[in-house]
DNA sequence: ATGAAAGCGCTAACAT
DNA sequence: ATGTTAGCGCTTTCAT
């Protein structure tokens, strides 16, 4: 409003209509390319268009076609890859179709700003894309009672009230200790996220249906529930390790966590992974084949993942009356080398002086110099 | 526009002065916490407001205002813990002032399109981040000529002419490079990004220096330049092994590509970090403390940067006129456990039968399980 | 083929 | 303290 914010104030219709000589109206033909418009006439206002870097205004645009071409991105934190990628389905997808992101973090709007997030977003983005895995309640409700087009990624199987995408979370881990139970282990450690997360509570199903296949009594105290938001691991593994027959293999929902863990386990328990235990984590993050051992992991479609969500919800822009639909992606267990075959340690030990047990502090790690 | 959008279109304010029996300036007042609002009339907007669970359309705000309250953010891609803590930092500060974010990501833009994000924001947003080391200047010279708050984040030294932050590139480089020489190496790799990056040129005069400052002199053999959007690892690693006299130890501009690089050094050739080859990474992203062995990088305050640069954009907002200005950040050298001493080394080696030379196929990777 | 004019929802003078 | 009104920049009938 001031001076200095006119300078890079742009050119309106109307400016550009005058240097033309033509009517708003026309300029405005011009600009959304329709018919009807005489070729020298499209040519004179092209040309003002481009000498004054004309370009419309996007919120006088939105506010009469009532609608943005912007789409909310409603998550936690971007600081994970894990989100990245998810959004970089989401882009790639929303690009195809001319639309553009907005961001919102949930930590910032906490509280009763939880509520004002659906109200914010409503009336400026043409949908909502929930990555939010619990604490949504409220504003979920509304958002199906106004009938505005949302879609919750990441979703488990326990509520498919809205529009959702997920992944076969109880098939992965199922997978996923079935190869540790084959491999011989019967103790296996679980680290999960709380189980107020859909998803956990199908992946718990998945572990016990895999134990319970292969005869194994199922061990609430090898199951941890952690906070995935504040993770906890060195706790975590402190606990897991002073059960009373400990696990030898760990299944941890989250890559990171799992890398976490593996550098407790073997900096300040002197354990050495796979050899003294196993470790198997869950979404095959891109350092998962780049971590020493190479982590054998679940992998997590989150590309497409995004990518989905995001068709998903172009759909219920078009058309909001659309019943709700849950998409499911396929899982992928990815062995790499962070388990151990345990009756191959078996013949080992067997032509062996060293027992297992004494292997645990045998070999600190090389050149431990400080930080 | 249709009548099933009309579903979730919200009460308007003449909605909500009509159910109040006000004029709606009332209403706008009241919704704006304007004074001189007798208190029984506030209320019963405030009920009215409530009610229909009204909520200003932002377009039109923005459209009257000459201001939106959203700042717009150029990245590359969202997929790196690098941008991650970047976006962390600006979401943080911002959030104080009420600004939302735009993300807009450059490779959908590209060619032409890259002038068009500029035009695109311009008017749709109040500034502008750029997180986009290069192929800018097309649309930078618009962004100064049309006076337009933007910041370029994590810039060099070389261009000042917008206002930017970075961090202390040249010094970085520096001491970790004086590091390695006081462990005695004197053959030491340099991974770059391509010397177009502002940044990448700044490093490589502090690796110069400090060589110089210890004498050794500087082989061109040794400094490869990498893509670092698409990086090349494996090829940039065997270049480097197949030097005549191979280096001892190779700095690596980017934690990422440090990790890949030693996963190859591992499993490709047999050597291991740090006895047979060291390692410096930077960034200082969190996987650095937890792969093994952990990395010895320069870090790099992501986080504070983005801070900074969204303080940096707040402030041209207010007055656009402010003259450009460069903020810095401290690097810092984090020293863990992927570097070798040299001369405790040769003490080792005078007293050992296995000489260094022979130790390099010496040990594979234990469990080499497949994929 | 083009111009005139209404209106999207809101804010901010300007009245009263 | 509240109502009236003129835009903000654009799209889109409706005329011509």
């Amino acid at each position: 409003m001031n001076d200095s914010s006119k300078k890079f104030s742009k050119a309106t219709i109307i400016d550009i209509a005058k240097v033309a000589g033509v009517s708003y109206s026309t300029v405005s033909r011009v600009a959304n390319n329709f018919a009807y418009v005489r070729p020298s006439t499209r040519a004179r206002v092209l040309a003002a268009m481009e000498q004054h870097g004309y370009v419309a205004n996007p919120h006088a645009r939105s506010l009469h076609r009532g609608k943005s071409g912007i789409i909310g991105l409603l998550v936690h934190t971007l600081s994970t890859e894990y989100i990245g990628e998810i959004v970089r389905g989401v882009e790639d997808e929303i690009a195809q179709y001319e639309y553009d992101l907005m961001l919102y973090t949930t930590h910032r709007h906490q509280g009763k700003e939880t509520q004002h997030v659906s109200t914010i977003t409503r009336g400026f983005a043409d949908g909502l894309l929930l990555v939010v895995p619990m604490g949504r309640e409220n504003y979920l409700d509304a958002l199906r009672e106004s009938n505005f087009p949302h879609v919750i990624v990441d979703e488990g199987e326990a509520d498919y009230k809205s529009p959702s995408v997920g992944i076969t979370n109880r098939k992965g881990i199922y997978d996923a200790t079935r190869y540790l139970l084959g491999l011989g282990h019967r103790r296996i450690g679980f680290i999960s996220d709380k189980m107020k997360v859909n998803t956990a509570v199908d992946r718990l199903k998945g572990y016990k249906d895999a134990l319970a296949e292969f005869g194994v009594e199922y061990d609430p105290a090898l199951v941890l529930e952690d906070d995935f938001v504040r993770p906890q691991p060195r706790i975590i593994t402190e606990t897991l390790l002073r059960v009373g027959s400990p696990p030898t293999a760990i299944l941890i929902n989250n890559d990171p966590i799992a890398f976490r863990v593996m550098e407790i386990l073997r900096h300040e328990h002197g354990l050495r992974v796979p050899e003294d235990i196993s470790v198997v984590g869950f979404d095959d993050i891109s350092m998962a084949s780049l971590v020493y051992p190479r982590l054998t992991t679940v992998r997590h479609p989150l590309y497409e993942m995004g990518q989905a969500a995001a068709r998903l919800l172009m759909e219920r822009i078009d058309d909001p009356d659309l019943p709700p639909q849950h998409i499911q992606l396929e899982t992928e267990l990815v062995v790499r080398d962070s388990c151990h075959d345990l009756h191959q340690a078996m013949e080992m030990a067997e032509s062996d002086i060293v027992k297992p047990i004494e292997r645990r502090n045998g070999r600190e790690p090389s050149s431990p110099r400080k930080r």
